[in-house]
DNA sequence: AAGTGGACCTGCTAGC
DNA sequence: TGCTAGCAGGTCCACT
């Protein structure tokens, strides 16, 4: 599910909520990607910060430490009205003074892992591949076409690796490319500067403009409050496969890249 | 080193 | 109606 709009948009609507929060109780479900690595025990009594985003990974400030949380593929987390019947899907319950966050997550593909910090084991091995933020202003064309330069992966796959720039997750960087005009099975290293200029200011406008819909509910998606986003009401490319592409009219194409679908245009991007 | 494929896990849908 | 194959928003790891 989660790219960064769904996650900041996530992130948005619970921090200051349950910000200044103290801990009343943890409640594991199944295991996820990873185990939580302390006794939900002593978290009890320990104050809640101010919730942060990093890349896909949200860090929840707990007494000297956090949570890093991730939400995989199905994971939302949500207010729960109910927290004494967990579903089938409940994972991981955070109790307290300000209600019960709850993370559901169908696949457990999401972790929620406690670390002294973002720089400290195990969050700083998570996060310390990352590539910069796509707001970060020293995110441009220059730096995208410096990170890319030898590589030989098709640029779409050098974009979801998320070792360049991170947040674009498989709708996005389709999104991102259709917006640059650049074939998502050009070779990463031969993405010319000025379309890597481009292909930047693309992925910021694809992504901020997914913000400020709220992100995409392609299924299940929902925020901390309960409201689903609508960017996928918007998508020129990303499901449509077999549909007049929204410029020209061509069938919009579906192909497969490293076992994920690629939707895009085969006349209005080009190699 | 960079690139590739498999793994994790469950649910939904299209097609027979 | 019921079964099965294929697909789904992510990312880590082992291997070449």
């Amino acid at each position: 599910m989660p790219e960064l709009p769904e996650v900041e948009t996530t992130r948005r609507s619970f921090a200051e909520r349950i910000d200044g929060a103290t801990v009343a109780a943890v409640r594991l479900g199944k295991p996820l990607r990873w185990p939580l690595g302390c006794m939900p025990a002593s978290l009890v009594g320990l104050r809640i910060g101010t919730a942060a985003r990093r890349g896909k990974y949200l860090w929840l400030p707990v007494g000297d430490g956090g949570l890093l949380l991730h939400l995989g593929m199905s994971g939302s987390l949500a207010f729960s009205e109910h927290p004494g019947d967990p579903g089938a899907h409940d994972h991981f319950d955070l109790v307290t003074t300000r209600g019960t966050l709850r993370l559901t997550d169908p696949r457990r593909f999401g972790a929620v892992v406690w670390s002294l910090g973002l720089d400290a084991d195990p969050a700083r091995k998570l996060v310390a591949g990352l590539g910069l933020e796509p707001f970060d202003p020293a995110f441009g064309g220059e730096h995208l076409h410096r990170a890319l330069r030898g590589r030989r992966v098709a640029i779409k796959q050098a974009l979801l690796a998320g070792d360049i720039v991170v947040g674009a997750g498989n709708i996005y960087a389709c999104e991102a490319l259709f917006t640059a005009g650049i074939d998502p099975r050009t070779p990463a290293g031969r993405v010319s500067r000025p379309r890597c200029d481009r292909l930047a200011e693309a992925v910021r406008r694809i992504l901020a403009q997914a913000l400020e819909l709220g992100g995409s509910t392609l299924r299940d998606y929902r925020d901390a409050r309960g409201m689903a986003g609508s960017f996928q009401q918007h998508a020129a490319v990303y499901g449509r496969a077999g549909q007049p592409c929204l410029v020209c009219g061509t069938p919009v194409r579906r192909i497969v890249q490293a076992q994920r679908s690629t939707f895009f245009c085969p006349r209005c991007q080009k190699r």
